[in-house]
DNA sequence: CTCTAGAATCTAAGCGCTTAGAATGTAAGC
DNA sequence: GCTTACATTCTAAGCGCTTAGATTCTAGAG
């Protein structure tokens, strides 16, 4: 692999200065066109590949945006070698957002650079990548607020998550509250539970709001939260963990929803699938990951406008894990 | 947003010269732990975050690998606000494999830019990112040879695809012949099959691949590779169109495997949760993701070192989709 | 043929960082 | 006090690109 050539190896090869070479690839409207030609035809010929460390640093922006994120599964301690992981390594939330903010970068021609958010060292992650690009998304928010104000301060950065309500950062939420409380009146309204137990840790700002949702709900119904025994309906934090409690239920051989219902939340197509289809409250996935793209671009069109805090709607979804056909 | 603080702004706050400023950070057991206080304090309160385009321009390495990406599904063509979409988003093989890549890449230290292979000019893309990046995987190859070529002899390339064969550049394969053999003679010689049809157009390297062996081992067995009625069993090309597939027939009072077959290839996840679970051919796609980066990463040790080329062998997985239990 | 406006091209000054190599400080040995 | 050997810090030269502003061409007008 030989030095790669440059603007200058390129202008010389044309017999025309650096400046020309520059204006062929970025305003060739400027440059004759039989100059352009024979610029064109040099870079070919010498397979130059215009180096983006030095126009980033050139024009001060890099037309790419940063993710940071946390897909909310351990580390996989090991080596990756074990493809029966499987559902460990299941599609899940965050990666569906992921799908939305790239389809939405690319289509406003930015690269997207992805960062490991379970890194031992977050902090220096994220101060790294967003050393390198021109907005960040956090998916969701686990800096520490001291590195967040510090990259907040040189480059727009916007939060997927709950409770990020600091004036002076963007930020994406969706309406935890609405959909559980919706989704636990449903179960109480329609399938008259008699107890229930919410699946998983509520150790984000989101699964909080859930948790809270739920709780509230059904004291005000006077149906017990939690219980030795087996409850009527278990519901879950998350789709992913609806669906890997389906499978744990069946291999129990007990039965859904006869035996106990099951509701998930997110709205994950794998839901779709699932025997039996998952009950769950949809969240719109790419919306959030396009609209945190759109509130990036606003504020590197606007740098000086406030910042932006949208909370987007979710929707039940009935299917047939709680018993509805 | 106020112009971001340099090193220059740093050393001055901190009184010492710009090059200790840098050693702080890269090197801080060549400076005297006083100073490096100085200037860790004053780095703080100004907030600063170093140009990764400054450093990469100076070093020459950016620490990052660019990953371009197809997923094989029609770019959607509206507005990204139908998250009924569902299945069509659904994870598929490459998802999978850039999951390994990232994962493997964040390990060793580098991030991963992702750039987009549905792009309209792919070149142009590809291009653009290879000149921000220390190497670049192709998920599959689609790039023109030319382009292919120039970018590979700036940065290590490896393609994940089949019949990537070129000297000059690395690959990763897995046996789609010998996986495609072992299912469908499972078909012939264990459910006795007497038609089978193929499920999903060949329009790679890979698929051609599977679909050869589809073919091979029908034409071997003496039974008709296609026909007008319904076969006795569906190969799909890959899960993602069997569990399509699988969705049609339920929706069309067909069962599966009574009344007809069906069989995926790659082995997502969501075969294990799909109803019937599929019967399929399994890759080990992380591992695939973490071959890719493994290749570039000893390209990068030793540019001189000659491309390599891995095949990997593939499993098939029988589960109920064909009819065994 | 000269003049002038506009097109085409070029010169040169950065962008923010790294890092040889030079300069300076420091402490131990004589 | 003077060397010597390191430890510490600094000076300055790039890395490859963009882009004001200067310079040179070109062609039509007079």
């Amino acid at each position: 692999m030989a030095r790669s050539p440059t603007v200058y190896d390129v202008a010389q090869a044309a017999g025309v200065s650096i400046a020309t070479v520059s204006f062929t690839f970025s305003r060739p409207s400027r440059v004759k066109p039989a100059t352009r030609d024979k610029v064109l035809a040099a870079a070919r010929r010498l397979g130059y590949v215009p180096s983006a460390s030095a126009r980033g640093l050139a024009v001060g922006r890099t037309k790419s945006f940063g993710l940071i994120f946390w897909d909310g599964s351990t580390p996989p301690a090991g080596p990756f070698d074990d493809v029966n992981a499987g559902l460990r390594h299941f599609p899940r939330w965050v990666h569906e957002v992921q799908y939305g903010i790239e389809r939405a970068a690319w289509r406003n021609g930015y690269a997207i650079m992805v960062g490991d958010g379970d890194a031992i060292d977050v902090d220096t992650t994220a101060v790294d990548i967003a050393g390198r690009v021109d907005g960040l998304v956090l998916l969701p928010r686990m800096l520490s607020p001291d590195t967040l104000m510090r990259v907040a301060e040189r480059i727009p950065v916007v939060s997927v998550t709950e409770g990020a309500d600091d004036p002076h950062l963007n930020s994406i939420t969706v309406d935890n509250r609405q959909g559980m409380t919706d989704l636990v009146r449903h179960l109480v309204e329609v399938h008259r539970i008699g107890s229930a137990a919410f699946v998983g840790a509520a150790e984000t700002a989101d699964y909080r709001a859930r948790f809270a949702a739920f709780r509230d709900v059904l004291e005000q119904a006077g149906i017990p939260a939690a219980s030795d025994s087996m409850p009527e309906a278990y519901v879950c934090r998350t789709d992913a963990d609806a669906l890997d409690l389906l499978n744990d239920l069946r291999a129990k051989g007990i039965r859904v929803p006869e035996d106990v219902i099951v509701t998930g939340f997110d709205g994950l197509a794998a839901g779709l699938i699932s025997r039996p289809t998952l009950t769950t409250v949809r969240q719109p996935m790419h919306v959030l990951g396009v609209a945190a793209v759109e509130l990036l671009l606003n504020r590197i069109a606007d740098p000086e406008s406030p910042a932006e805090h949208r909370r987007f709607p979710v929707e039940l979804t009935i299917r047939h894990s709680c018993g509805c056909s």
